[in-house]
DNA sequence: CAGTATCCGATGCGATACTG
DNA sequence: CAGTATCGCATCGGATACTG
């Protein structure tokens, strides 16, 4: 495999040489997925829904020729799976500051207008946290009003250890049912509006069992730079 | 002055939303010269060299619209000055921590092959350190040797509390000058090869006043990310 | 000093279709 | 599941020339 040629700024700083590989289209957000836990191709394509996987594909490669991620096969080469070197996981600063400055400092309304709830829903489930007291299986169905992108139900399967997205009904055993709209959702979802006077005005239901649904909050989390408050309007940045 | 438009990752991350407009060709290097202190077009294109004057303009208009910069021009319009606003100051610890990591974790040695001087001695000038017991003005010639760009002389002129650049020689009476390659110059600036030793073995040749020359090193000062010591080579990124 | 206007070529990237 | 191959457009940005 050939090293990948970048236009060349012509300097030694190290941010510059940096900038090169890391500041093309989609190529912090794959590392991202990749901070979230993902190593399988179509796990981090779920992350970047909107990204063609021609050029994940391309990506993925470049990132391997740089030694920021590995490739590893089993031996039939059917599984897959790609796992960051020590300086990709040290790549984990640069994104979490990156994306901390976003949250405090960006405009929230832009985003809202063109949301993809395959990647609202897949985000937050990989967030969620299995709680001792939950049922195995225990199944949450969502319902999404005011989308944009036609998909409005979603599930989520947790069992012990590890939870699933699904986007089809599979005849399940329905737990709790949560009817929200999806710009909404996602606001709570990243700490810009508060969870419990969404519940209180119920710009969120959420119905099944009080055992579960009052602990809600809990097993669905909350995305991890939903603790940085935003700046005041004023001062934001307008994207 | 309309909002730009970016083409949307469609995604309500404050990462995906950040590298929208942070991560396009040059503009984390603008950045990067305001936070060096510039604030005139000239010096900041100065800072990027080979980034064309339309293209710098073009940037700092969309950084203005954002609300990164603020633009502030004199009554006749002719000083014009650039300076960050909160939410732009606010990015340092984003390029530190990247510059940080490229300087932990980069292999060195592409980056040494397309030298661009302009930019290597316009860097080391503005973090001299102009010290107290240096008469003013201190006169330092520099020749660089194994140049690629053609530009093989120039000097810095320290006057108090200020250092300029020139590549012109306005017959100065030289106090001290400084004989080396211009990749070896680069690689002490960054900490990559040691300065006392460089010196020794005659590879970087400093002559003049005793007084001077010893604490060349201090007035010389290193790029700020000197400190951060490099990988093992079997585990840098290979750009 | 502080830009703008225009041109034009490279390439990045999305869409689509196909494979083992 | 894990990709590849091909096509073609759009836009990005470099070069050059010009302005107040």
């Amino acid at each position: 495999m050939e090293k990948v040629k970048y236009t060349s700024y012509g300097q030694y700083c190290p941010l510059a040489m940096a900038t090169e590989f890391l500041c093309n289209r989609w190529t912090l957000l794959v590392l991202r997925e990749f901070l979230f836990g993902s190593t399988s191709f179509n796990d981090i394509s779920r992350g970047v829904p909107r990204m063609s996987r021609s050029l994940l594909s391309k990506r993925l490669k470049e990132l391997v020729v740089l030694g920021i991620i590995e490739k590893k096969s089993n031996f039939k080469g059917s599984q897959v799976n790609y796992t960051l070197t020590e300086a990709g996981q040290a790549l984990e600063p640069v994104i979490i500051t990156m994306a901390g400055w976003g949250q405090e400092w960006l405009q929230t309304s832009p985003s809202l207008d063109s949301l993809d709830t395959r990647f609202l829903m897949w985000d937050i489930m990989r967030n969620t946290k299995p709680l001792a007291i939950l049922p195995n299986p225990f199944i949450v169905q969502f319902n999404l009003t005011g989308t944009q992108d036609g998909h409005n139900n979603y599930w989520f399967v947790f069992e012990v250890d590890k939870v699933d997205l699904c986007n089809k009904d599979n005849n399940y055993t329905i737990d709790v049912e949560i009817t929200v709209d999806a710009q909404k959702l996602t606001k709570v979802w990243m700490g810009w509006d508060d969870f419990d006077k969404a519940v209180k005005q119920k710009e969120m239901v959420i119905i099944g069992d009080y055992k579960y649904t009052s602990v809600a909050k809990q097993w669905l989390g909350q995305s991890i730079v939903a603790g940085i408050e935003k700046r005041p309007k004023e001062k934001r940045v307008n994207y």
